[in-house]
DNA sequence: ACAAATTGTGACTTTAGGTCAATTATTGAC
DNA sequence: GTCAATAATTGACCTAAAGTCACAATTTGT
C-alpha cells in the first residue's frame, strides 16, 4: 500500500525534476538547446525513461506551459481578493500581470515559447486540453473580477458585449505586448521605451473605454498599484527590489570591467 | 550586361518561386511538413540550389514572414489615405487589418507561425532586421494617422505618452486576438463568439479611452466601415464576400452528403 | 529463494537539416 | 567554333536528435 504511494510519489518527483531541468535549459540555450539526451543526462536517467513519462518532446513543452500557467492562476487569485471596488480588483490582477513577468522570467520565457505553432503540432490534444483548461481558469478569475464590476454597478456592458470579452481584449493585449518586449529590443527605437509603463496605460485606457467607474482620472490607481504591492504582494515585491537591485550592481560590475575601473 | 540582368531575374524568380512552394506546403502540412527536400522536389531543383538562396530553413520562413508584412503594409497604406477624420482614417486601418486576417489566411497563418521564438534563434541578424523594419514600416504608417489626430486636434495625448505607444496597444491587441481565434477554437467556449467583432469592439473601446474625437457615440462606425469597404476596399471585400459565400456553400455541400439528400 | 511483473537502459533506426567535392553549364577571349 | 576559366548545380554524404525496443536490472508477491 504504502508501497504503491512511495513509487508515485517518485514518478511525480521525477516527473518535475525533468520539467525543472527541461526548463533550465530551454531557458539556458532556446528551444534548439533542448534535446531529450541532455534532459537524460541532467536528471541521471536514460532516455528511455523519459519517454515513460512523456510522450514526446512537445509534451514536455506543454507541460512547462501548464506549470507555468498554475503559477500565474495563483497570483491572479490573489489578486483576485484585493479588498477593494471592482476595478481596483483589476488593477490588482494588472499588477499580478506584470509582477508575474518581472519575476519569473524563465516561466514568461517559456510561456512566450509555447505560442509556437510547432510545438501544438505534435503534443496530443489531451495534453492540449490540459493546458487549454489552465488557460480559461486563469481568464474564468478575471471574468469573475468583471461581473462583480457589473454586479456592483460599476460596469455596465452593452448587451453585444459579454464580459469574457473584456477580458479577452486585456488579455491579448497584455499578452503580445509583453510578449513583444521581450523578444523585440527594438521596440525602444520604435516609441516604446517601457514596455511595463504602457501596457499600465493601456489597460487603463482600454477599461476607460468601457466606463468602468471610477475612471482614470476620478481615482488615484497609482496610488491602488502601491497599496496591492505592500499588501497583496509584499513578498513578491521585495523579491523583484532584490533582483532590480543585483541586477543593477551587475550592470555596474560591467560598467566597471569594461572601463578598467 | 543583359545577360547580369537575366540572371539576376531568374535568381529572384526562383526565389520566389521557393518562398511560394514554401507557403504551400507550410499552409498544408504544417511547420513540421516543410523539409528542404520537399521544396526541392516541388521546385525541380536539387536541395544545395535552395541552399544558395538561403542559409537555412528558418530565413525561409522570415522570408514569407516579410512578405506578408509587406502586402500589410499594402493595405494600410490604401486605408490610411481615406479621406475623412484622423480617428475615421483610423477605423479604416483597422478594417485593412481585418480584411487582411481574414482574405489571406495562408499569410496570417505564417504570420502567425513566425513569432515562434525558435525561429528567431537560427535565422541571421540581417533577415531578422529585415523583417522588423518591415514591422517596423507597417507601424509607422498607423503612427502617422495618430500624429494626424494630435496635428488636427481631434486627439490629445498627455506627454508622457507617445503616439507609438497607442499603435503599440492597438497593434498588440488585434495581432494577439486574432491569433488566438486562430489557433484556439475553444474561444467560444470562452464567451468569445466573434472574434473579428470583439476586437472591433475592443479597438473601438481602446481609442474611446484615449479621448479620440469623435468618440464611438458621436460617430456611427459602422458606417465608416462600409464606406471604406466600399470606396477602398471595393474589390478585396467582393472577394471576401465570395470567399464567404462559397464557403456556406461548400458547408452546405457537406450537410447535403452526410444527410444523404 | 525464486518466479513474475515492473521498470530502466542504451544501442539502434529514422528523419531531416546542412555540407561539399564532383559535375555540369555559362561566359568570354582568341 | 574552341577552349580555358568561372559560376552554378547536384546529390551522396555527414551529423544531430527524436523516437523505439529487445534486453537487463530491479522490485514485488509468494
Amino acid at each position: 500500500m504504502s508501497n504503491i504511494n512511495r513509487k508515485e510519489r517518485e514518478m511525480v518527483e521525477r516527473e518535475s525534476r525533468i520539467l525543472a531541468v527541461a526548463r533550465q535549459i530551454v531557458v539556458k540555450d532556446g528551444y534548439h538547446g533542448l534535446s531529450m539526451d541532455r534532459i537524460a543526462e541532467a536528471i541521471e536517467y536514460s532516455k528511455g525513461t523519459i519517454y515513460n513519462h512523456f510522450p514526446c518532446k512537445e509534451e514536455i513543452i506543454v507541460s512547462l506551459g501548464i506549470e507555468t500557467m498554475e503559477r500565474r492562476i495563483g497570483l491572479f487569485q490573489r489578486a483576485s481578493q484585493f479588498q477593494g471596488r471592482s476595478r481596483e480588483r483589476m488593477q490588482a490582477i494588472g499588477v499580478a500581470a506584470e509582477l508575474f513577468a518581472r519575476l519569473y522570467p524563465d516561466h514568461f520565457f517559456v510561456e512566450h515559447m509555447i505560442r509556437m505553432s510547432s510545438i501544438w503540432e505534435k503534443a496530443s490534444q489531451s495534453r492540449r486540453d490540459l493546458f487549454q483548461a489552465a488557460e480559461m481558469r486563469c481568464m474564468s478569475t478575471v471574468v469573475e473580477v468583471v461581473r462583480d464590476g457589473i454586479r456592483g454597478g460599476d460596469l455596465e456592458l452593452p448587451s453585444y458585449v459579454a464580459p469574457e470579452e473584456v477580458v479577452f481584449g486585456l488579455w491579448s493585449l497584455t499578452s503580445a505586448a509583453y510578449s513583444m518586449a521581450a523578444s523585440n529590443p527594438n521596440l525602444t527605437n520604435l516609441g516604446v521605451g517601457e514596455p511595463f509603463a504602457s501596457v499600465r496605460e493601456l489597460t487603463r485606457r482600454l477599461v476607460d473605454g468601457f466606463q468602468w467607474r471610477p475612471l482614470t482620472d476620478e481615482h488615484n490607481y497609482d496610488h491602488v498599484i502601491e497599496r496591492v504591492l505592500n499588501e497583496v504582494f509584499h513578498f513578491e515585491f521585495e523579491k523583484l527590489n532584490e533582483a532590480v537591485y543585483s541586477n543593477a550592481a551587475q550592470i555596474n560590475k560591467q560598467a566597471e570591467t569594461v572601463t578598467g575601473n
